[in-house]
This record gives structure tokens, sequence and C-alpha cells, in this order.
DNA sequence: CCAATTGTTCAATAACTTTTGAACTAAGGA
DNA sequence: TCCTTAGTTCAAAAGTTATTGAACAATTGG
């Protein structure tokens, strides 16, 4: 019950960037790198998107080398393959999440710019 | 007789990374790098393609704001957009540039890897 | 002026990508 | 067991991108 995942020398520049060029994929990698550390499943991500274009977007994203998916009981919990991608492609991830950062072109996971706490 | 080009603070992380996720605009990209400083025309790069998919290809780039295009006589002049490109998203272009530097599933400008003089 | 050089534009086609809804599988809880 | 939750798969439709050849424009040199 693994999903297949590329391993770290079979990632490929061109296809790692073509993935990244969809703004629903990089607003799925910024807030992967917002919450680092932090698992997240695919319904985290249904601000996006509908379930199915997910399921859709969230493969490309694996099968390029830039997530890891691990299925546990009937979630999919999900992770920025950071160590991967920085020991393929030094500075690459860093330098797309800091441009992506700021960019209010991009779809956002909570709706909003900021957390606005009371 | 200007061709048009986006300002700097028109140029979209995603168009660009998009753009990039070509083998053929890698290409292109990684031959304008290793001659910065010398401006190009189109039929440098016709090993990477016919001439009219490069006018297509090299359209891309400008359009997303990655090369700049200087009409001279009868040829456009192609230089790198480095300093916009480091201004709006630091670190990308270098991290992108070492990432393909050693990339053999890249297409070639010279047809081969490494300039053997006798 | 004539021809060559450089590159663009256009229309056609082929190939790929994105999005959708309906149907499906697999695990977990009541 | 039955229902819910989480996510995938499939096929269709829509949209986009890449590639080609023929025709075109503009500049340069003879």
């Amino acid at each position: 019950m693994t999903l297949p995942h590329p391993n770290t020398d079979q990632i490929s520049l061109p296809i790692v960037l073509g993935v990244l060029g969809d703004p629903t994929r990089l607003a799925i990698v910024r807030y992967l790198a917002s919450k680092e550390g932090v698992p997240l499943n695919c319904s985290q991500f249904l601000d996006l998107g509908s379930k199915t274009n997910l399921s859709y977007h969230l493969a490309k994203l694996r099968e390029a080398g830039v997530t890891r998916a691990e299925v546990v009981g009937t979630s999919r919990l999900i992770t920025l393959r950071r160590d991967d991608l920085d020991a393929r492609f030094p500075g690459l991830l860093d330098s797309v999440i800091a441009a992506a950062g700021d960019d209010p072109a991009l779809p956002m996971v909570g709706g909003h710019d900021i957390e606005v706490p009371a």
C-alpha cells in the first residue's frame, strides 16, 4: 500500500519546474512549506479545488518527486521532500518558496492572506 | 521595432517556472548563462530545433520575462534578464542554472558535452 | 534593384493537461 | 454489518502547448 515515488536521483529538473509552474500546485507547496514538519492530508487543501482535482495535482507533485505521500489508514500524509530536493537542486526549493511567499496572485489555502486572531 | 517585454514587477513566478519546465527552453537558458555578457542571436540555437520552433520558444522566454531581445538589423540579440530575475526572485535563476548545469538529459547547444580543443 | 540572411506569422495538427462527475476501493467506527 | 470518511480511477470534455511547413517582412550586401 505504498504509492510510487521517484528516488532522489530520478528527480528531473524540467519536470519539477513544470510541475511547480501551476498556481494550484505552487499554492500546495507553499502551504506545505509553511507547515513544515506537520504532515497534512489531502482534505486540508480543499480550498484549492475539488477532491478529484486535488488528487490529480497531488499525484503530479508526488510523481515529480516534490512531495511524499505516506498511506496511513484512509489518509495520505503529505510532506515536502525537502532533503531530497535540496540534495538534488541546492537552493531551488528555498528560492521558489521565498518567491511564492508573498505572491498575491497565488490561491490561498486559508482563503485569506494572514491569520488574524481576535 | 521593439518587441514586447513585461516589466520587472509583471514577471510571474508560475509563468517563469512553467516556461523553464521545458527541456528546450532550459537548454536555451543554460547556454545563455554560459555565455553571459555575450548577446546571442536565434540562429545560434538551431541545434535545439527548427527556426520556427525556436522563434516560438524564444518568444515564450521573452514574454515570461526570462530573456530580453533587442532588434539589431535582421537579428535579435538575446540576453538573460538576470538583474530583473534576481531582483524579483532572489536566488532562483542561480539555482536553476546550477541544477541544469550538469543535466545530461537536457539538449546541448554544441551537440556535445564539453568543448574539447585539440 | 536583386538576392540572401534573419527571423516572424499563420494555419493545421498532434499531443498533452486540466477539470469534471460518477463510480469505485479501503479503512474505521457505531 | 452498515455507514461514513478519505481518497482514487475512469472517461469525457475543454483547453493549452508544441511542432511543422509555407508564406511573409525587413535588413543587408552585391
